[in-house]
DNA sequence: AATGAATGAGAATTCATTCAT
DNA sequence: GATGAATGAATTCTCATTCAT
């Protein structure tokens, strides 16, 4: 084993105990004994077990994160960049189970608290995708391919809700829907609450009840 | 003090914390200080610090549950009952925000796990909130007002997951937009994307003009 | 054993370990073994190992002063209370050698830096003991049975620093006087030097070299 | 950079490290960094971590000695010698703050703990300079400018202390007792406690009015 | 029911030192 | 000489839970 593979042995097999047993159920102990090397040899790579587990996150948000800016970028209409960004999101957690299941099972959530009083770097990870969804809704509206009907930021932050909060409940199996259809269906169901093409405007909904 | 406040002046205490620090972060000894009761009470009353958290969730969703099965059952179209359900869901987690809070923070991931290969017994309270979403779906596909372009089960989980996904985000500060906002947001979104005036599907929706 | 006595069992061990092989080198777990109890105990009882160490330090402090301010209030000359003062810290010291003996070896030093600006609480107890002696010297001054020839603050403190090192020359073994010559040495030296018989004043010693 | 730089280099980042945050709070990780090489060449240049601070004590303690040796032969009175030292010493700390609060603040323990029985090496550093004071005190009570009224390796062993523990107190702002002001005092009542003029000893000081 | 002292099985982290290059 | 990745033993502290009173 060389050593440049000690630190992707080490996040390899961190990935997939965090994946099945949890975070903090996991020991830097086992992790170290897996991997085949000294407990100290962790914290010389990443200084600390949280250093392993956000070493982790941030490959994957930046892979995650460059993929979705490649779609937003290319030359196609709004609505078409949306449902490829709505697919790209799902198949790319289908072939990074693993390792996103680490993020939702149990988050280890001191790391996105706020620290003396200003947000936790972590977010700034989370508002880019925030940015490359509003892109995408500016420019589905300016091509006439989409019409949100509340501001973009905000149905930005609404997507970015819906996506999470479904593949979320998809994984840890708390729906039964596999991650292949919840895909088709949001898409779907995005498209046609943003179709320029339905009468039935969100406008409806913010005067009466009727 | 009779008996009965001890009780919830602990499941008080513990809420705040919970919300606060997070379950993890939240000792039972400091729970018993700020209850002003001796640590073996704890035990005496929940049997656990799992036994608390249950408590808290228990007591929560069944006045969730019950709040939106009334809703379900009234005489109002499938279209209103769901705007009902969707402005009712976000009105009791404004008046709820603490407990709530609780759950979203750090809900321990071990009581949602399977045990013994059967599912944990706290997903049955997830399911029923599938049940009146699917209820309300198939109302609504029965009197017109709503037209599900998938099957309705798989779009009440996927209603949940919106439901979910939005409200953590807001709640946890992950994008900037507070409940009430959200709440006309889901509602105007949601019809719209199940309103049986559009054509449109998400599919075809490129295609139709008209 | 009782349930007072194991927290004394804890402290009358740790004294002892403390002293033969430092405070550093001495385990919690150790201690606990020795003191028959679990190591939470430790933790229950004291907070920290720093905790069991200020406890030590603070009951001697406390006993040693008292015995100081007592001998300082009564009603002899100014001269024949510091001796009485010397003679008392070298018996006291005699008596509890091995609890003296933990401070000198390796007095934990991050106890007494400051924190956050602030002098550490542990000087509050120091500052006692030059007030004890100023007082004496003052009172000596009145009499006319001492003649300090610099200020009476400071010579208390120079005091201080002269039995501090006289005394930890002796138990550490650097100097190969025992306590009970020293103290008559100490004794016999500092009466001499604050005399008011002395033609030689140390005045002397400010004006010039011959 | 030569090889001698780098090796001076290490000592001054050292002591300086430290005396600003104590001997066990300095890693040699940190050592390394700060003098800009290699952790395993403080290795190789001083063997471990002891050996640098060795190599620090050293230094100074031979500069130390071979001053106060220096004064100690030259032609002057006893008590005048006597005086000379003291000025040295106060003096020489003052321009060596930082290398000798290396040592006051956490000196290392073991590495003046006996080994085998035998007194650890460093024993015999502290021990020249009793051998000088005894020297001086000799000296002194032949030409009649010192009277020591005990035996004047005990006299000496009495001095080192004071020394010792005056210098210590104010360095570490344990009195408050600058340096310069230390050192006559220092000077002022040793030379009246040792002076043949005072027929006054401590022991019958109260005796004699005249 | 209520208490709260006692428990003890962990777990993350530190860091001087080594050694192959 | 110089490097710096790797080591791994050692240690403090945490905290849910128990149980005798």
């Amino acid at each position: 084993m060389g050593e440049k593979n000690r630190r992707s042995a080490i996040l390899a097999v961190a990935s997939h105990l965090f994946a099945e047993k949890g975070y903090s159920n996991t020991t830097t102990a086992e992790i170290a004994q897996e991997a085949g090397v000294a407990e100290g040899t962790l914290y010389h790579h990443f200084g600390s077990k949280d250093g392993i587990f956000l070493t982790i996150f941030d490959e994957m948000a930046e892979e995650y994160l460059a993929g979705a800016e490649r779609l937003a970028g290319d030359g196609k209409t709004g609505a078409e960049t949306l449902s490829g960004l709505i697919r790209f999101h799902f198949e790319y957690l289908e072939r990074n189970k693993t390792r996103f299941l680490v993020i939702l099972r149990d988050f280890p959530n001191h790391l996105a608290a706020d620290r003396d009083g200003r947000p936790a770097e972590i977010r700034n990870r989370f508002s880019r995708m925030t940015d490359i969804l509003s892109l995408v809704l500016t420019k589905g509206f300016h091509d006439g391919t989409l019409r949100p009907s509340f501001p973009v930021r905000d149905t930005a932050g609404l997507l970015r809700g819906i996506l999470y909060g479904t593949t979320r409940h998809s994984m840890l199996g708390i729906i039964d829907v596999p991650l292949s259809r919840l895909s088709r269906m949001v898409e779907g169901y995005c498209l046609q609450a943003l179709s320029p093409d339905s009468r039935a405007g969100g406008k409806r909904g913010k005067g009466g009840k009727k």
